[in-house]
DNA sequence: CGCTAGTGGTTGACTCCTCAACCATAACAC
DNA sequence: GTGTTATGGTTGAGGAGTCAACCACTAGCG
């Protein structure tokens, strides 16, 4: 790499190799261990958890998308592929007629609650395990520092 | 989300949560605005950050493929459009005919030194200018211990 | 009302990556 | 040597996500 004027230091160097490293591997195993222990990718795997929560069963595609950080084409390509294989429905909104809600199924169900548990197992195994509570709070908080400061300077895009 | 028998804490969630988004929504970002002011993908940076390394200039695809872990065939696909668009240039190796030795062509020096310092500067933005000396170390060494761990539990495919 | 602007969602083209199949060459066994 | 296995790399099909264009409906303003 060349010599820049604000080029990283060795510090600073190992932190960000580290950083994006790790969570690179971690989401080829995860992804990779998910999908042969349950036949769910990762995108089907969050629609389902957010679906499965009690206290939601139905939830508008907009609302999907803000929830998941989901662009919109993005989730009705994939609600598209899960309607076809059972796990999800869409009924028409009553509210309003553009609109479209998104029903867990219980084909939908029964796939995460098989999935589940071990697809937590290793996220213990690889992640979790590996650290004290006081390190999960850092991690929680280091993490939590990026994404606001993300989220306070939006980007070119979206301004 | 179902209760299962390990299931995660506030705490585990928290930090799980943190991470995962964290590191989703950076590198969408960083993606994006290293795209918009330099043309490059991060996969091109990538490749061509390694090979603009002052001690390397050529290098093996397999000895490629290490250093990124990457699978062949996404080199094979990289390397053929970025050569296709003058970065690089693929050569046969005098010690073995069946690989092939990439070197970084005069426009692929100029395309990497043009972007370095804007994205360098992303960098720094949205991650490394939010921590302290210190922070960045504890960064680099809990990150450290989950590649660790990857890498010492090897994936089912991989045994 | 009637127009216009904005919103919710779908679609199709394109890019990127993975996987499995394949080809050529090299390394090893006997 | 010759046959077998392993290695380096390419290819093509297919899945997944992004982007831009589009359609249908809603909401706001005169």
């Amino acid at each position: 790499m060349p010599n820049e004027p604000r080029w990283l230091s060795a510090r600073e160097d190992r932190a960000w190799r580290a950083f994006k490293h790790a969570s690179y591997q971690l989401d080829v195993r995860l992804s990779r261990e998910l999908l042969q222990d349950s036949g769910l990718t990762q995108a089907d795997y969050e629609v389902l958890a957010v679906l499965s929560d009690p206290s939601v069963e139905r939830m508008s595609a907009q609302d999907l998308c803000a929830t998941l950080t989901w662009e919109k084409s993005r989730l009705s390509h994939q609600v598209r592929g899960m309607q076809k294989r059972g796990l999800i429905a869409r009924e028409p909104n009553p509210d309003d007629a553009r609109s479209v809600v998104v029903r867990l199924l219980p084909a939908g169900r029964r796939a995460i609650e098989e999935a589940a548990p071990a697809h937590v197992e290793h996220v213990r195994q690889h992640f979790i395990d590996l650290f004290s509570p006081a390190e999960l709070d850092t991690i929680a908080t280091l993490n939590e520092r990026v994404l606001r400061q993300l989220a306070d300077e939006p980007s070119e895009a979206e301004r």
